[in-house]
DNA sequence: GCTGTTCACATGAACGTTAATGAGAGAGGA
DNA sequence: TCCTCTCTCATTAACGTTCATGTGAACAGC
């Protein structure tokens, strides 16, 4: 069986008697087409099933109308609900969204940039590995525009979108510690990006202002697996582990603050499982907001991303800099609300 | 700023005095260049930093190294691990990903084949929303190969891979009936589509293997709410408010199945609110294995699905058929593993 | 010395579109 | 009547590749 040839912009002209270039004219809404011949080709074009050659377009325009997608791992319920709200407002403007997964490896990075300059993307969004600063140079240098999203590649004069991830840990973690607190502890992801150390910088933030000292505080690490094959959220199972180890009757934090919710169900399995109870002996207190999270019990306090607003803004921003490519570099950080529960007290 | 001149296969032939052609020659790999001139091209490429047009290749080539996913919506535990993937081993093919949502909307849905029809796509992998079955034909007409994954548009001769749902939920039920169950709701979503069709089917099949008669059982459907910009997935406050609505202490199923996770977080809810416990009093089986199911007090006896497993099949499928256009269809359903857990007793 | 073969490259055309320029017809004004 | 202007369309040339074909040189065999 053949390939059944494509209909082409000469097909529905020759049918017609015109030209190629008028037909082009008229289907892309061109003036200097009257409106009776334009109404003839849009309608011969119809019948024959004709559909624009995107490659042929953008080969001569030099645009694309598709804009690069780059994230670590889309089954991370954050950078999910990010896919979604930049699909959406892309689609809104008629964008389409090539899909790049990095997986936090700068070799994969390296290879999305590299796709997104042959494919000669109008604008790229990406949340960056960090381990290497250079790697979207290749795209700067191309003058393609980049909105970076959640992390930060500084010195680069890229535009950025995030949250503020700092105040947001400070000023949850003061609201939600109460007279006695004491010993608070962090159980963060063990990875070298900036989100990570900016979660660290508003805890410590918070000791401060709370007046407590740093030495009844502790920053855990949870052990990153990296399973490649399996495409995994945060385990919950690594932290239940490596709290497991340490929360003992004598020795557990008054509260602790877990780098994503998905860390909060090891703690609260880890708490009951020495006999201790969340919130009177231990407060929790999650981050992200996952669905789950109104129903545990107790239920978990945490803190709401507004991963939606965040991929709205970061596409809104990318298709005002491809508009106007010299305008001032914007840093937009938005804030996190914190949602009290009961895991708080 | 003017946008800095893209380096050509042009731009490196110059340089060196040759033939555009051969200097493409030398870099695809083909043979007919002498290995010599073939390392000074290689070199003088490298250094110029040359990045092949993509349009180009493909205009000229037909073929993109792209392929289409379809999907209904990203923020969906399920669809997101699919995603990753597809990615994974699309990148590991040299494919590249073009993302397209549909919000299980059939206007997203054709003008989601419509885009993929200007890209030529060389491939598509697909969950359709199934409310019409001729929108997908346009890439059947152009012989663009397409995989639908989870939900089958029968009739079409198009390659499948998906779950099979309806055996994955009757040996389920069965297995997990113990004496005395008598009464079985299932929480189902209000959708058209075959696999909550699929779910019911099971469900019908266990009562009837159990030799419970169908006035026992109760198929509900929690409201499927479109809220247009927010990126939701199922939501558990909607099967809450369903279930703690019907049930009470007179009036409860002895087993409750819910077509998700986050269902039976409504139903673990409803049922501890009107002084019922889970699983003495009704049991309950969910559907998928998110990651907090362990977690759960008691923990939820639930589906694995084999998310990883089916995008994976489905790209090795989609790149087999792209290879040998006419082979025959393949359709491939794969088992989901009961997992038992406290919630079932 | 002639023909034939192989190797390494060049040349020209094509892919389907858009942009720049040209050209003919009709209208309007002097 | 002639000139100019406008409107509508055609013609031609790109865009950056790849594919089919052409070509000259070197070499072998007789």
């Amino acid at each position: 069986m053949a390939r059944s040839q494509r209909v082409t912009l000469r097909d529905v002209a020759d049918r017609l008697g015109l030209s190629a270039n008028t037909v082009s004219r008229a289907l892309t809404g061109k003036d200097q087409v009257s409106e009776s011949t334009r109404a003839l080709i849009v309608a011969e074009a119809k019948r024959l099933g004709y559909v624009p050659n995107s490659h042929a377009r953008s080969l001569v325009s030099g645009r694309t109308m598709v804009i690069g997608l780059v994230i670590t791992n889309p089954s991370n319920t954050f950078y999910a609900a990010l896919i979604s709200a930049v699909e959406r407002q892309c689609r809104a403007a008629g964008y389409s969204v090539l899909l790049l997964v990095t997986e936090d490896s700068d070799e994969n990075e390296e290879r999305a940039v590299q796709q997104l300059l042959r494919f000669g993307v109008d604008g790229v969004l990406g949340v960056a590995t960090q381990s290497r600063s250079d790697v979207w140079d290749g795209l700067i240098e191309a003058n393609i525009p980049v909105v970076q999203i959640s992390r930060d590649i500084p010195g680069r004069g890229l535009d950025f979108v995030g949250i503020d991830v700092e105040s947001a840990i400070a000023d949850a973690v003061v609201r939600v510690a109460r007279p006695g607190v004491r010993r608070i502890w962090l159980l963060e992801e063990d990875l070298r990006v900036s989100t990570v150390a900016a979660r660290i910088a508003g805890f410590r933030r918070a000791l401060d202002e709370l007046g407590i000292a740093h030495e009844h505080s502790l920053v855990l690490k949870v052990p990153t697996r990296r399973t490649s094959g399996a495409s995994l959220p945060w385990r919950p199972d690594d932290a239940y582990a490596l709290a497991a180890n340490l929360i003992t009757p004598d020795n557990h934090p008054d509260l602790m603050i877990t780098a994503n919710d998905y860390f909060a169900l090891g703690v609260y399995r880890a708490v009951r499982e020495c006999g201790l109870a969340v919130p009177d002996d231990v407060r929790v207190l999650g981050y992200g907001d996952h669905p789950f999270a109104a129903y545990l019990q107790p239920a978990l306090t945490t803190i709401r991303l507004p991963a939606d607003e965040a991929g709205t803004a970061a596409v809104d921003l990318l298709l005002r800099r491809i508009a106007e490519p010299d305008r001032p570099r914007t840093s937009t950080r938005l804030p996190a609300e914190l949602i009290e529960r009961r895991s708080t007290g």
